[in-house]
DNA sequence: ACAATAGGTAGGAGATTCCCTACAAGTCAA
DNA sequence: TTGACTTGTAGGGAATCTCCTACCTATTGT
């Protein structure tokens, strides 16, 4: 009923995309610059094919973009959809902060005034 | 390899909690407060039970605690977990606030000098 | 005690995820 | 062209997710 609950960018769900240690080390990876399918593979056990679908994950929530390179492509991470979770953790944020400030405030209090024991 | 993939909290996995789009609206309506189960579910289609298993899953994930008062159990928003979340984002910001710079530097360039058409 | 209220749990159906092994298609090197 | 290389896709099996309808327990009010 609220009428903003989605977070899509777009494409697929990203969340749903984050939501898997596997792509959250591939996005990790490419944090250092565009790679390979082959080069981001033989950083797991797993098979190729299986990094090849789980990039594809990543590729419709909008996280990466592939860039044709000869016979190679090479995954390059975008920063949007990463943008829109930040922009949904913003309210959060200012909730802890203010729980935080609210904790800050109750050690202040029992300093400058009585307090058994 | 890199041995830092984790973001659990001391729980399930966060992300994979907050992968389902029920979930994230419950945890936006508990950004208001402590609300009981009943109070939840009447802002969704499906079934209380359902509900109480989403529940559980943000509970496992840390995301909500829950105090029983009478006969009625109040769930409530935790902050750590969501913290983390922004840990894990953190150095994903300073990769498009690089990105941005570089396009603002390219912006200005052009704005200096000599560009054909 | 009894009925009503609030909520967790069991068990199951249907959809989805995650991984695999083939296989196909495009590109480079000889 | 032939062969090696890089990648995507098909198909399938096991596991997990998501929702449901019962059903059970605990608490409050009369």
């Amino acid at each position: 009923m609220t009428g903003s609950e989605r977070v899509t960018a777009g494409g697929a769900d990203v969340f749903a995309a984050l939501a898997s240690p596997v792509r959250r080390e591939l996005t990790a990876l490419l944090l250092g610059g565009p790679r390979s399918v082959n080069d981001l593979a033989s950083h797991f056990e797993m098979s190729r094919p299986s990094v090849s679908e789980h990039l594809r994950v990543l590729r419709d929530a909008g996280l990466v973009s592939e860039e044709r390179s000869g016979r190679r492509r090479l995954y390059r991470l975008e920063a949007e959809p990463l943008m829109e979770v930040s922009r949904w953790l913003s309210p959060y944020e200012r909730f802890w902060r203010e729980r935080l400030a609210g904790l800050r405030e109750l050690l202040d209090e029992e300093d400058g005034d009585d307090h058994e024991r």
